[in-house]
Formats: C-alpha cells, sequence, structure tokens
DNA sequence: GTCTATAGCCAGATAGAC
DNA sequence: GTCTATCTGGCTATAGAC
C-alpha cells in the first residue's frame, strides 16, 4: 500500500479513503487488467473465419500484446489460483466469453475432414497453453535454456507465427 | 509458521530451532519439490531413444507424474518468478540438466529428413507448454470451459497420449 | 479531499526455563 | 532438544485536524 501511494504521488491514508481496503483495491485492479487481455482471448471464441485464421490470428495478436506486457498472464494465473472464487465473479459478471461457438466450428471443420479428430476442449487447452505458458514460466525458461533476455525475446518474436505453424501441422489432414 | 508447526506437532520456537528463518525453511522446502519434479524432465534431455519416443514417453510420465502432485507446477513457477535468482542457485548446485543433448538430436532427425526443420529451443518449450500448462492454469481452464472436476481430471488424463500424438503430428514429415 | 499520527493486529523471531 | 512467554517490526486501517 505504501510502495502504490508513493508511485501515485499520495498517502496510504487516501488510498484507503479511495478504495476502503487492501481487497478492494486489488479487486478493482485485478478486473482491469483481467480486461486487458479478455478481448485477445475473445478472437479465438468470435470472430467469422476458419480455424486455421483463428489459430494464426489469435496467436498473432495475443503474443504481440503480452510481449508488451509480460506480467499479465503471471498476474492473472496466479492470483486465480490464490482464489479460485474470482472465476465466478467474473463469470458471473460476463467478463470473458463461452467457448461454444469455438467448439462448434472444430466439429464441423472435422466433419468436413478439413483437420484431424480433436476435443475442441484439447485443442483449446493446447492453443492457450503454447501461447502463454512461455510467458508464465519465462525464468524457468531462461534458466533451462541457458539464455540471456535478448535471444529469449527474440525467441518469443519468432513465436508469432511459428507456435501457428506448429498447431496448423498437428491438426491438419 | 503456525500451521507447519500445528502439522507437524510442535511448535513454531521448535521450527526456527530446525531452520533459522522462515525463508531457509522455504528453500529446503523448495529444493525438496524441485528434485521430485526434476528427474521427470530428465527423461527428454538424456536417455536413448528418438525424438518422438521420447515425446511420448515424457508425456506419458509427466503428466501421469504431475496428476498426483498437482500443486508442484504451480508452486515452482511462482517462486521462481517471485524470486529469479533461485534459477542460478539450482544451476550452480547442478539441480537440473542442460539442454545440450536434446539440441543436438533434434538437429540431426531434422538432417536425416525424419521430422519437420523447427528450432530444438522452441520444441524444447514447446513440449513443457503443452504438458505443463494445463496444471498451472487449472482453475482458469476449469471456468473458461465450464466443466467440472470430474471431466478436467478426465481431459487431463487423455492428454497422456493425445499431448504426444498433437506434437508428434506437428513435427513428423 | 488530503494530510499526520496512531491504534490494532499479526507473524517471525528470541529468551530462558526445563 | 523442547517448551511457554514475550518481544519486535511491519502492515492495514482509522481518528481527527485542516
Amino acid at each position: 500500500m505504501q510502495e502504490i501511494a508513493n508511485e501515485a504521488g499520495i498517502n496510504k491514508a487516501l488510498l484507503h479513503y479511495y478504495y476502503r481496503s487492501k481487497q478492494l483495491l486489488f479487486e478493482a485492479v485485478f478486473k482491469k487488467v483481467f480486461m486487458l487481455l479478455a478481448p485477445e482471448i475473445t478472437i479465438i471464441l468470435s470472430e467469422d473465419c476458419t480455424i486455421e485464421e483463428k489459430i494464426r490470428k489469435f496467436t498473432h495478436s495475443y503474443i504481440n500484446f503480452v510481449i508488451k506486457h509480460p506480467f499479465l498472464p503471471n498476474f492473472i494465473i496466479h492470483e486465480i489460483n490464490r482464489n479460485p472464487k474470482f472465476i465466478q465473479q467474473l463469470l458471473k459478471d460476463n467478463m470473458y466469453p463461452k467457448i461454444g461457438g469455438f467448439k462448434k466450428q472444430v466439429e464441423q471443420e472435422i466433419g468436413k475432414g478439413h483437420i484431424k479428430p480433436i476435443r475442441a476442449e484439447q485443442l483449446f487447452i493446447n492453443i492457450i497453453a503454447l501461447n502463454a505458458f512461455p510467458f508464465v514460466a519465462a525464468p524457468l525458461i531462461k534458466g533451462v535454456l541457458q539464455i540471456p533476455e535478448k535471444d529469449f525475446k527474440q525467441i518469443m518474436e519468432d513465436r508469432k507465427t511459428q507456435v501457428a505453424d506448429f498447431i496448423i501441422n498437428a491438426i491438419k489432414i
């Protein structure tokens, strides 16, 4: 609270005056931050194009966004793990979209023989995992690969296209 | 500290007597926990078999292990993010293996035309991402997919083979 | 609304008896 | 080695002046 007050150029008392408590301030921050990332995920669930196009668009857009805000995925995942009740809150407030449309589309494209059979849930998890994980586990990856920050950034840059290629290779007939 | 002492059937004073401080107790726990997971990762880096076999073995072994210890990946990632200096410590203590052998093997198999061209680092990240992420982001995934615990467990069970299939499809010629 | 000062609480750490 | 009792510092939150 002290650090936030310093950063804001006010004092702790005023912070409490505005937000009532640390918990409420935190919730305000969390919602704001979550709403920054949610539109990125929406791409994969709505929008009118083929699965392949969606994967390319999403990957490019998501990684591009997260390179600019590398702390976001971690913050959200950590806080949701600490308090899974947040999810209920976010669902109730309609703060993220449903997977229904994506699921239907995957099943249709499988039916038409465009892509290999795979459960939409598994594909969805794979897409999010390949995009988000390197940022969530950045220090660990830098350590295992023994690479400096500069190389890591280049690898993330490359992933904007490589992750999409990887996924599409995995599912295309 | 109080909760740990209760769980251990001793009191806080004794906990401090053994471990000097909360920080040192934590480091002891972290190393112990990290050492539980490290052997699982070693499979992919050493062992004498093809890339394809390694991917199948690793995926099965890792997911199997983590289903039994679902808190581990999160704990490790969170703590390393909180204090990236841990990585240096672990490297210095030789507490996880190097990627050199895996990199060489990937390049050889690409040269022989067994798999599509891909940087070993990217492939390594993809393998770890697909295996670990669903556990790191479990509550988030359950929320987005709107599925109960039971279905989530089944999906993770299925991933023991499906993740390997997915990766191999992505890289095979 | 904004500040200073402080109340109230809790958790890590230690003193000291046994 | 193990305990009880206590110190200490830090953090959230509020009282109250301006």
